[in-house]
DNA sequence: GTGAAAGCGCTAACAC
DNA sequence: GTGTTAGCGCTTTCAC
């Protein structure tokens, strides 16, 4: 039913109709009743679509994201709505699979459908999305994985986070590290920003600490080739991973040939997923607070449209969880 | 930049130009070929919104869940919206948290939007809500937990899958079973038809097993209580968790205390949530094939759209997954 | 082949 | 207090 039908059914016009809808003034007390309680017995839902297209504004956001069976997205993407939400905002959510054409794709649809904002998790980088991105009209905040300097970009002082692990590993007196991200064999492929910043971290700090020595496994047979390297250690090695899933997937393999941590090897992770709650040893890993990312998202975008402008770039807060694995 | 736009400086009419857009005949070929390089040259955007608007269509569905942080309905919506987006549909997700006015308000929502069609996983049941739902325009189907008789259900077979589990442990030889099912303590206020149809397979089952003895435990201290019966159980006994999060701080829990299963114990999960890879001992589990669920959702969904309607029950495939653990 | 006109449901500016 | 008018950007029907 809409709003001319009610308003002729009423014996109204339609402005009268709006003012009593939206509680405004130039209506009549008596009138204003009456047409109250036509609305509760026939009931009336607006168009949404028709008021977006008039407004100018559609009331919501969009959310590229790689896909949402990893729960580190899973919960960004829960809370980000959660917050866009509570902000009078709904979410198209959308899942890129890290590709990039497909990214593509949803972008354009996301801008097609006059959403008021855009998060966006993307597997490309450089200058030329960047700028192709700034032009789009709504506000696109990147996150994660940084896109160029000039796109807003939201995330964790990654760098910084793998340098303080670090420190702490050697304040514990190891020297010899094996670091661990199979993700980085593809490198030259995908937007590899944060982790290349987390592997920074790592070598900077390397360099500070004397007598280090470290070595860095990039291959998916990570497990094995560490069991073979422990096997040939003689001192106490402590093993970085980028992500808890290696270091669980490490600390079973090792298991398996009776070393353990943290008698025989330090190991830590990274991402503090939830899992490690019912993991034993508790591992020692990297929380980042991504459910407050998410939610900072939606506050950045939701600001964006009272007229403030994003942020260059914004970093949430890490912690390290020092547990029993080192 | 408009399509009235477009026409004007390329000096057509907008009718031409559309018929440009959608490849349809009318037009002569050194038109189209002016017309499409123009459109190269300076990009144009369709509006969905006032496509949407003239089609009274929106090309988009709406999920409703409790939240994305299980991963249960993350894989669900995961994969809903993959197979949503190959249908040419794009979702909005939304979040309940369980919480039946949330979810009364996303629903409003959504059919303010004028989505194609809905997702529900509802926490709430009855005639009532059911008759509402089925009086609003677009399909709405749901999941997980049925709503009543009429209204169309897509799930799983829950009372099967779980006399299955129950006939194999009597069949491994067990007689005195623990069920552990906390959220059952809260029944009367939500809709748990799919733990109460477990809880009625297990049963029905059990009275089948002679000498079979059982209690059921439904408080939030499962953990604690199941230590203090293991101490006092001379048999061997299995215990039947509704979720495999349970069974594994149970299996924690008991191992504290020197228990180990299968050796002292027998128990099972169900759900089969992806953590259970890096669990040992394996647990012994019921596997539902969510993913397939969220893509036939969407399946469904988009055949509703082309005259098709929606069955009333479809029930997914369910897996029983014979483990280390029973 | 091409174009004009009407209208989707709504809101805003401006009358009466 | 109440109503009229003119669009938002698009598609569809029908006429030229």
């Amino acid at each position: 039913m809409t709003k001319k039908e009610i308003a002729r059914l009423c014996g109204i016009s339609r402005i009268t109709l709006d003012r009593v809808l939206n509680d405004r003034p130039g209506v009549s007390e008596a009138k204003r009743k009456e047409v109250l309680s036509f609305l509760e017995k026939h009931g009336y839902r607006e168009n949404r679509i028709a008021q977006s297209l008039v407004r100018g504004e559609s009331r919501s956001f969009g959310i590229i994201v790689f896909d949402l069976n990893n729960s580190f997205y899973a919960q960004m993407v829960n809370a980000f709505q959660q917050a866009a939400q509570e902000a009078g905002y709904v979410s198209y959510i959308m899942l890129s699979n890290k590709n990039p054409e497909m990214e593509q794709v949803l972008l354009e649809d996301l801008l097609a459908r006059q959403v008021d904002g855009i998060v966006l998790n993307s597997a490309v980088k450089g200058p030329d999305y960047g700028g192709y991105l700034l032009n789009q009209g709504p506000p696109i905040l990147s996150v994660m994985n940084r896109i160029s300097p000039e796109v807003p970009f939201l995330g964790f002082d990654e760098y910084a986070s793998m340098r303080e692990l670090t420190a702490y590993a050697a304040s514990q007196g190891f020297r010899r590290f094996y670091y661990v991200c199979p993700p980085l064999a593809r490198k030259e492929t995908s937007n590899m920003d944060s982790l290349l910043r987390r592997r920074q971290g790592f070598e900077d700090e390397i360099a500070l600490i004397s007598g280090a020595w470290e070595r860095t496994i990039d291959s998916p047979d990570f497990s094995m080739q560490l069991t073979e390297a422990l096997k040939a250690e003689s001192e106490r090695p402590c093993i970085l991973c980028t992500s808890d899933i290696y270091a669980v997937e490490i600390h079973r393999a090792l298991m398996n040939e009776k070393f353990e941590s943290p008698r025989d090897y330090a190991i830590a992770g990274y991402d503090n997923i939830p899992m490690l709650h019912s993991f034993s040893p508790r591992l020692t890993t990297v929380s980042l607070n991504i459910a407050e990312l998410g939610r900072e998202a939606a506050r950045l975008l939701a600001n964006a449209r009272k007229g403030q402008p994003l942020p260059k770039e914004r970093l949430m807060a890490h912690t390290l969880m020092k547990m029993d694995t080192l």
